[in-house]
RNA sequence: GGCGCCAUCGUCCAGUGGCUAGGACGCCGGCCUCUCAAGCCGGUAACACGGGUUCGAUCCCCGUUGGCGCUACCA
């Protein structure tokens, strides 16, 4: 080795593609980047795909996008590679047997020829007992000609790694100090009966191979670290430093998973999220800086980023902050660019094109402005501008039966026709004056007005300002509307 | 069971050996108002328990309880 820097701050993030980013594996990416980027290093991307039967590609991209959309930008791995490569587990096979060997010559593993059966056996007669279970060194001490022996007998073996005496400790960047007695740690298997290496093996000769000065990881894996340490000094490397992040709870208190059902980062991107509001709720969960500051960009976090301020304590992750999160930040973007954002959601709703020309973007600009902040996801612009865009309005049940069928709402509805028909221009203002002069023509308040108004043109109780969109939407569809469901109204009061 | 990590409002995050324990989400009420959001104002609500140490503990120590993780030829 010798392509890198020793002082280069070297972070990787390794998923598998076994299942789509959730929330805990997103905010454990997000951690590792920030850490890299703060301190100038870099953020390594590293496909632990060794599970080939559960492994797809399809995970895979939706990782990778995910991780794009989030901004976190890896420097080394899948797609543009690296002087550490390959990035993929399954590509790095050849490497370790060798090491493995490395051990077994220097006494620091063993052949262990105890098959899964016998082990059980023991393990439960054991924990029958009482006692917890730790491999028995049965196989420790045998000698070359009784392992050749075995061999011969043709009995298939594993590879152990021989625990030294003595304690192991190491200081976490997150938890502080950290000691164990490796009398507490079993010889684990390094490399299986048909010689594929394990777990724990691999991480330590991957991060050692790709130069990882610091790994960041959930706190499910602290009990692997001491492991993992007496492992990299066998193979003669010093280990990393290392990080255990807190585990990320749903609401229910409930560690996230793929298994119990966590949301896809990906999930979100389709539900209307911002990768912002993402990123920035993902940090602020078991991260503050101390101050009181709520809004985070992805640069100000790589500014202020301390890993060791990060909490101890896991968190819950609460879905409704991460909403307002999110409406806080589609509220700070400008109204085009919250116009691009929600163009695709249009789109995909079949309301506008996915290149809409500038005539068109001109029109759902005025649209977006109009909505202002009632937008929580850039989803809900389809609710809020559907009536603007398509040709026939859907009309909401309910609102129907509440309003329209009230007695005065043919007449309110006729009477507004009747004046804007005639109205010298369609600006918000004059229709406004006429819609009031409409009220106190009938005596009531103009809400009573408005409200047959809206759902006519609309099709729903709620919208915005209702002058300014009869003057969005403009003279002809309004007439139209209006028309429409006066009609509508008169077939359900005659009766 | 063993080993380990953790413990401030329902949730997220501050905080100090002495404070009316702070902010945010949510919730409740009010203002604004053509509806709904947004915004503004106000309210609700927490130091798990028991021992120490100390003039004094939410904070330091020990224990209890509780939560979680690990305990594979999974990663």
């Amino acid at each position: 080795m010798g392509w890198f820097h020793m002082s280069e701050t070297r972070v990787r993030f390794a998923p598998s593609p076994t299942g789509y980013l959730h929330m805990g594996g997103a905010r454990t990416a997000l951690f590792n980047w920030l850490l890299a980027k703060h301190s100038g290093g870099r953020f390594i991307l590293r496909i632990e795909d060794t599970d080939r039967k559960r492994s797809t590609t399809e995970f895979l991209d939706a990782i990778l996008e995910d991780h794009r959309w989030l901004g976190l930008v890896w420097d080394e791995g899948p797609k543009i590679g690296g002087a550490a490569g390959p990035y993929f587990q399954s590509e790095r096979a050849d490497t370790y047997a060798p090491l493995i060997q490395k051990l077994l010559d220097e006494g620091s593993a063993y052949r262990c020829f105890c098959s899964p059966e016998e082990l059980d056996d023991r393990r439960s007669r054991s924990s029958q007992k009482g006692h917890d279970w730790k491999y028995d060194r049965k196989c420790a001490a045998l000698s070359k000609e009784q392992s050749a022996e075995h061999d011969a007998e043709g009995r298939s073996s594993v590879v152990r790694f021989r625990i030294p005496d003595g304690k192991t400790s190491f200081d976490d960047m997150v938890l502080g100090p950290v000691e164990v007695d490796n009398q507490e740690l079993d010889d684990l298997v390094i490399a299986r009966s048909d010689g594929t290496p394990t777990y724990n093996f691999v991480v330590v000769v991957d991060d050692s191979q790709m130069g990882i000065t610091h790994v960041v990881r959930g706190s499910d894996h602290l009990s692997n670290t001491p492991k993992q340490i007496l492992i990299a000094k066998a193979l003669g490397t010093e280990p990393p430093e290392f990080g255990h992040l807190p585990l990320v709870f749903g609401p229910d208190k409930q560690v996230l998973s793929k298994r119990r059902g966590a949301v896809a980062i990906g999930e979100y991107r389709r539900r209307g999220y911002l990768p912002e509001a993402l990123v920035n709720y993902m940090a602020l969960l078991g991260w503050s800086c101390g101050g009181e500051q709520e809004f985070f960009s992805l640069d100000e976090l790589v500014a202020e980023f301390d890993i060791s301020k990060v909490s101890r304590k896991a968190a819950a992750f609460d879905p409704e902050k991460l909403a307002w999160m999110n409406a806080q930040w589609i509220k700070r973007l400008s109204v085009p660019e919250r116009t691009a954002r929600v163009v695709p959601f249009l789109a995909a709703a079949g309301l506008v094109s996915d290149t809409p020309d500038e005539k068109k973007l001109a029109e759902l600009e005025r649209i977006v402005h109009l909505i202002d902040d009632r937008l929580k996801t850039l989803a809900d612009i389809v609710e809020h501008a559907g009536f603007f865009l398509a040709a026939d309005i859907t009309f909401d049940d309910i609102a129907v039966e509440k309003v329209l069928t009230k007695r005065e709402s043919v007449n309110i509805l006729d009477g507004l026709y009747g004046l804007l028909s005639d109205a010298p221009d369609f600006e918000s203002e004059t229709i406004e004056e006429l819609t009031r002069r409409l009220a106190e023509k009938r005596g009531v308040g103009v809400g009573k007005v408005v409200r047959p108004v809206r759902v006519a043109v609309t099709g729903k109780e709620v919208s915005p300002g209702i002058f300014e969109t009869l003057s969005l939407l403009g003279r002809e569809k309004v007439l139209a509307r209006l028309k429409a469901a006066s009609e509508l109204a008169s077939t359900l009061t005659t009766e």
